[in-house]
DNA sequence: CCTCTTAAACTTTTT
DNA sequence: GTTTAAGAGG
């Protein structure tokens, strides 16, 4: 290979790559060409001889992996980055569990539980505990674990670690240490592993089987991680074991964007990489090649507000740039509607492509005005991440099929669908199951499956429904190895009454419904078609395919032509860029999130994911806040971010609204049936959604009620439920607004104007 | 045992 | 506003 590494690279980067002889630190900041280092360093040393496969390259998400790989087939050769092994930690550490099941005590096709299946686990536990679960809560006993977990700390340990205890107590969760030991138990019993057994059982097979772990480190002569700030204690850990005594590992990251402390990502991982590998080799790649001047110093002079962080100076070259534009709004709808028009004015006035703009968001929960509004306007939009294809209820129940297939001990999927499609068999009927499975150490299927044997009181109706059930299992079982997935899966469809279910079914959900099965039945044909292309194999194996599927969460991947805005929450748009991009709901207690104010931390973290959302702008960069928002069903007044005031003022332009914390507020307009006029000099106009809906009561802080005169003591008005009735009293003013009316059918009620849609009628 | 209605909890961020 | 859990009725 005669590539002229050197040329392509600046001198940071090609030290960077160049430097293979001992461990390597590589801080990038945002923007500085940090995939770019990655894949050519992947190139660079197979130029110099290394095989392919004798690499091993982490990434954090599916997304950066996927990207990882396709760069590192235009640099080397599809052929040669088939060989190297590069994917998530999750999913490398799985394919290694499988392959060494042997050592592992679980058989080489266990189930992978997802977050959903873990909590239902957890839930049964502490039902099954006779615990209140007011007080134990499932998704905090479910953290609880995880964090253990990703501590490297197991149930044994847990249970007598005086801290741990200690902490627990105070926390009113005493039992927490017994429910995690039950909760391995019985993931052991489905044959199955949560997210972070991935992790924790690779980190336990090499502890356990020094040889495996030989095997390992002789084979990888060499690994890199990608964003190593994200790693938690399990991920540096699993590292050190695999990294032999020469320690040719190069982690590459930026404190500066260490956003998922939350999932225990400890950011001292990569702060403290050079105590922990003193020979380590420190690179900074500080040159960003993305963005404007004007953004990477707005950047930097947000960041500067954190204390923990590596020093270094990021920089531009590039054009100075316009400075960040700060929009302020009245409301979510308000806010939707400016960036609409602006998101309108970019593509038709300054040709910037729809692809080339992005709309970030702090929670998922954002994303619906939005979604709305450019709806309306007919802009093309896509959301990414939310609930994804595979956590939707059909697929979800499908794959449960598929998963009981393939083990049968698999709890949470027998749950899913022993009575899925209804087939008569409920929760007594199960409890008893359940019961008995508990009480003789044995899964689900197997007390289904001979009820007798463990002296189930069953009626001789119920006992033939479960027999009707174990022989449709067993008969798609003993095609499992026979017959390919797509096969199996349109016989599994088709026979466990799925199908009629969903042809049943005609509402325009129904229907979704339905293209969702047909949608993972094609997924698992394109794999399988894939599967050919590559290796020539034709029939892959419904196992094959939930081995691979388990890891991925990105929806359906399907390539789009047509260019879209995105839509995204911040998180998602790691390693992404952008020309335009709009940071939303930049408001206090929203972003910066409440409950980080506590902790000084969590505010640091905050604080470096608003640095990220910047800097994914290549030229421009919107910061926007809404004064007035929908949240837990109710209008809320906030204020702006503090995080805007830490930006220089010097590259922010704060004319596009009066950054003050009061409003007024005129009286509603009439929506934006004609073309709204976004960009007048004038303060903008709040945005009611349904004007004739909310005559009075959404007026925010307005005129007290009777005042203002639209409602009075003995009106006649209309509500959408109650019907038609009398105006009896009045009170409070604004939000707190009530009015009690009796109505003629439903009797008297106290409602808050502000929900209660009335109509005056008469 | 199933389904419909009503109440409650919920929102960080993801492998 | 939305989704999930519990409760009542068939």
């Amino acid at each position: 290979m005669s590539f002229d590494f050197q040329s392509a690279l600046n001198e940071a980067q090609w030290e960077a790559v160049a430097y293979c002889d001992g461990p390597s630190l590589v801080i990038a900041g945002a923007g500085s060409g940090k995939t770019r280092v990655l894949t050519y360093k992947i190139a660079y040393l197979i130029s110099q001889g290394m095989m392919p496969w004798q690499i091993l390259a982490l990434t954090f998400t599916n997304k950066a992996a996927r990207e990882m790989n396709d760069r590192i087939a235009g640099v080397v050769g599809e052929e040669a980055a088939r060989q190297v092994w590069s994917g998530t930690f999750h999913s490398i550490f799985a394919r290694i569990l499988r392959i060494e099941a042997a050592y592992t005590g679980y058989p080489s096709d266990f189930t992978i539980y997802d977050a959903s299946d873990s909590l239902s686990l957890i839930k049964s536990l502490i039902k099954e505990q006779g615990l209140d679960d007011k007080v134990y809560k499932p998704r905090h006993i479910a953290s609880l674990i995880s964090e253990a977990k990703n501590a490297l700390i197991l149930p044994a340990q847990y249970q007598s670690d005086p801290t741990i205890a200690h902490r627990d107590r105070i926390a009113n969760v005493a039992m927490a240490g017994k429910l995690y030991a039950l909760y391995n138990q019985r993931l052991k019993a489905a044959n199955a592993m949560d997210f972070d057994d991935l992790l924790l059982q690779a980190w336990l097979l090499f502890e356990q089987h020094p040889d495996v772990m030989q095997r390992y480190r002789e084979r990888f002569r060499y690994i890199l991680i990608d964003e190593y700030q994200d790693t938690n204690a399990v991920q540096h850990q699993i590292v050190r074991q695999l990294a032999a005594t020469d320690a040719r590992v190069c982690v590459v990251g930026d404190d500066a964007q260490s956003i998922y402390s939350f999932r225990g990502a400890r950011i001292d991982n990569i702060l403290g990489f050079q105590s922990q590998y003193p020979t380590t080799r420190l690179i900074k790649l500080e040159r960003n090649y993305r963005s404007t001047q004007t953004i990477v110093n707005a950047a930097n002079s947000l960041i500067r507000h954190n204390k923990s962080q590596i020093p270094k100076e990021v920089y531009s070259q590039q054009e100075q740039g316009e400075p960040l534009k700060v929009f302020q709004t009245y409301s979510e709808k308000d806010e939707s509607a400016k960036i609409a028009g602006e998101v309108h004015r970019l593509h038709m006035r300054e040709s910037v492509p729809y692809d080339q703009i992005a709309l970030l968001y702090r929670t998922n929960a954002q994303s619906r005005s939005f979604e709305e509004t450019f709806r309306t306007m007919g802009i093309p939009y896509r959301i990414y991440g939310g609930l994804s294809f595979y956590q939707r209820k059909e697929v979800k129940d499908l794959m449960a099929y598929f998963r009981l297939v393939c083990n049968s001990h698999d709890e949470e999927a027998f749950k899913r669908i022993i009575n899925y499609p209804a087939r008569g068999i409920g929760q007594t009927t199960l409890g008893k199951i359940q019961t008995a499975a508990t009480a003789s150490g044995m899964s689900l299927w197997q007390v289904c499956s001979a009820p007798e044997d463990f002296g189930l009181a069953l009626n001789k109706g119920t006992k033939a429904k479960l027999q009707n059930f174990v022989a449709l299992m067993v008969s798609f079982r003993e095609r499992l190895h026979s017959e390919s997935g797509s096969v199996l899966a349109t016989e599994i469809i088709r026979r466990s009454g799925i199908g009629a279910e969903l042809q049943a079914d005609l509402s325009p959900e129904g229907i979704s419904r339905r293209e969702n099965v047909e949608e993972l039945l094609n997924a698992i044909k394109a794999n399988e078609a894939e599967v050919y292309e590559e290796t020539g194999n034709d029939r892959v194996l419904l196992t094959d395919y939930l081995a691979q599927v388990a890891l991925l969460t990105d929806a359906d991947e399907k390539e789009d032509t047509t260019p879209r805005v995105s839509l995204m929450t911040i998180h998602a748009a790691k390693g992404l860029e952008f020309d335009t991009v709009f940071v939303t709901g930049l408001e206090e207690d929203l972003f910066p999130n409440a409950n980080a104010k506590l902790y000084p931390r969590e505010m640091e973290e905050e604080r470096r994911l608003f640095y990220v959302a910047i800097t994914r702008a290549k030229k421009r960069c919107y910061l926007t806040y809404a004064t007035s928002r929908f949240r837990f069903g109710k209008m809320e007044f906030g204020h702006v971010s503090p995080f805007i005031r830490e930006i220089d003022a010097r590259f922010l332009d704060q004319s596009q609204g009066q950054p003050s914390g009061r409003f007024s507020s005129p009286p509603s307009s009439s929506g934006f049936s004609s073309r709204p006029s976004f960009f007048s000099s004038k303060p903008s106009v709040p945005q009611m959604s349904k004007p004739t809906m909310r005559p009075v009561a959404s007026t925010p802080a307005g005129p007290s009620l009777q005042s203002n005169g639209t409602l009075s003591v003995g009106m006649r008005v209309a509500h959408e439920r109650f019907g038609k009735g009398t105006i009896e009293a009045l009170e409070g003013t604004g939000d707190s607004a009530k009015a009690r009316v009796n109505f003629d059918n439903a009797g008297s009620k106290n409602l808050l104007l502000k929900f209660a849609r009335l109509t005056v009628i008469g």
